[in-house]
DNA sequence: TAGTTTTGCACAATCGATTGTGCAATTTAA
DNA sequence: TTAAATTGCACAATCGATTGTGCAAAACTA
């Protein structure tokens, strides 16, 4: 069922029925009459307009492509469930790409999705590299968690400097001194701002932060585990550690527990990243929990206003420590 | 940058260089002269075809909708990972909608999607209702998860009603008499072959299935916890549960953890749904585990056998039992 | 050399919508 | 009653690709 077919039932031309069905039907002086009859006569048919038609016409899809690492990775699956939610709202749909943090696939995704005349781009990148974020990219773009320091693109992230300095400084509060931290993609922003604010925590607290273990390069449960598993073979193992994600969390309680140690009684955790089951291990995980909602929500809002021509934003967005039961206070009263 | 742009560029006509660049040179003999200068041309100035235009024109669009209840759900979460992964092999992309368990919003975004003339539907759907995914959809569809016992639409899902029997049954063999099951949208096929499941298997073993507990009303954590907190109430409480989701299970486990009981020691609890976390909750939880690649790989698969225009098949996939420390074995010796 | 076949490419229609502009018919003004 | 203004709608171009068909020029045949 095409407008031309519509037009002929109608018998008039396909014109005054597009106009009609696009609402401009006062602008164009279609008298009421036979805008009803346009209006009454499409839905009895079910007639859609053929959005591919309408495309290519208007150069615009209502389309906005999202590009993230992992969507089996519960921080970005809850993203993604808000970007859409809120695209949602706004009369967009998503195209979505899981780069598997692989760079070839997110630089071909750029491509696909571009090809397919998208209107703005919502991308949570790999790192390190971005030339194929510019070259060739005519619609607005935001990132998502990751942002780059050399490059000025509009981001939303959480604040994880002050995420993981209020994490670390929780930890030295509980009396810990010798505490490790098992990070996950070095070169990523989130990674060095998580790292920075740990290493800043330590000193404002006097403690020597370059002492200080800093192990590990994946946000993977993996990585967690093995890096853990290092740790506790050192001669002197740290009475805390902060493991920078979720994953990586769970990979450092397994190991903890294979080596018949205790959570905190032995050793004290700490996650970057709540999840809601979290309360529900064991023991119940304390954790920095970002504001995953308010990210995706403001990360729309963020790609709206550049399609609307208003200039870039930034924001970081506080996380919250929530505190349960596994970090153990160690200090001498 | 377009082909007429490219064209001109070129000196020759467009008719040419599409040919050259969707390969069809030799079919309408273009030299191979020219084919070179065409592709050089292309790649040096960066040229991609628009993909709108190409796809009014061909009446296609290498585009597939999926559609699913809840993308925070990492079951769903993983199965559109696989999905896309499968896709993109296939040079064919997902746009995503999340239902967010309605069914109005699942309404629309068939809708949607159709408008956006997608080559094909993968819908795991909220159930009881599918006239919608019948009436106008004009393209090939597959059911994942869940399907319609009286519409014979392809599907693919888990062998819910033997996964429901094996789990029943290890816990019978463990001693268990009185378990209490909970269940989640009562309608939909798992919930309803998980159910048969439980029964049968009790029958199996000489036990009264009437009697048997079953409660609950969602797929929801909030339920798994109120449904337990009610059970807990019961004069004589079970002395196993099961869950029918692995958000039933952690609500449940939340609940039985505030009561001040252990899990195995005063009640037994299995899961339907695998997580990886599993094994580090309070104690590891005992799940049934779907076969989750499986079920979007195969998805992928019978939607790309519909499209060669061959028959619709049905594929139930075998889960498998996992054995942890959540079931407790109470037979007298 | 004249006629036939092959080679190499371009013209113009098409996909299904949207929209600037023009032209009757009707209404209003004088 | 006639001219001007308004109303109501249609023609045809356009978005950017793909493709059936046709027509010269080149190569081959006799």
């Amino acid at each position: 069922m095409t407008i031309k077919e519509l037009a002929q039932e109608l018998d008039m031309s396909t014109t005054t029925v597009s106009r009609v069905l696009t609402g401009q039907e006062k602008k164009y002086r279609i008298s009421e009459k036979t805008a009803q009859r346009v209006r009454e006569m499409a839905s009895q048919l079910d007639f859609a307009p053929n959005l591919i038609a309408r495309n290519l016409r208007l150069q615009r899809t209502n389309t906005i492509g999202l590009i993230i690492p992992d969507i089996s990775n519960p921080f970005f699956a809850n993203l993604a469930r808000t970007v859409e939610e809120e695209l949602r709202k706004r009369n967009k749909m998503v195209l979505l790409c899981d780069t598997k943090d692989d760079l070839t696939t997110e630089k071909e995704s750029v491509e696909l999705l571009l090809a397919r005349k998208v209107d703005g781009l919502l991308v949570a990148p790999i790192g390190e590299k971005w030339e194929h974020l510019q070259k060739n990219v005519n619609v607005p773009l935001v990132l998502i968690d990751r942002y780059f320091e050399n490059h000025n693109f509009p981001y939303v992230t959480t604040d994880n400097y002050s995420g993981a300095y209020e994490a670390t400084s929780h930890l030295i509060l509980k009396g810990h001194q010798n505490i490790a931290c098992i990070q996950g993609l070095v070169h990523t922003s989130p990674n060095q701002s998580r790292i920075r604010g740990f290493q800043k925590a330590l000193e404002d607290h006097g403690i020597d932060s370059t002492a200080a273990s800093i192990l590990g390069d994946d946000y993977s449960v993996e990585n967690g585990y093995v890096s853990t598993k290092t740790l506790l073979q050192e001669e002197e193992i740290p009475t805390a550690i902060f493991a920078l994600n979720n994953q990586i969390a769970l990979g450092a309680m397994k190991a903890i527990n294979e080596a018949g140690l205790q959570i905190p009684e032995d050793i004290s955790l700490l996650s970057f990243d709540e999840q809601y089951y979290f309360e529900l291990l064991s023991p119940p995980l304390s954790s920095i929990k970002q504001p995953m909602q308010a990210i995706g929500k403001t990360a729309v809002e963020t790609l709206f206003e550049l399609l609307d021509d208003k200039k870039a934003t930034f924001h970081k967005l506080k996380p919250v420590l929530i505190e349960r039961a596994s970090v153990k206070n160690i200090s001498k009263p």
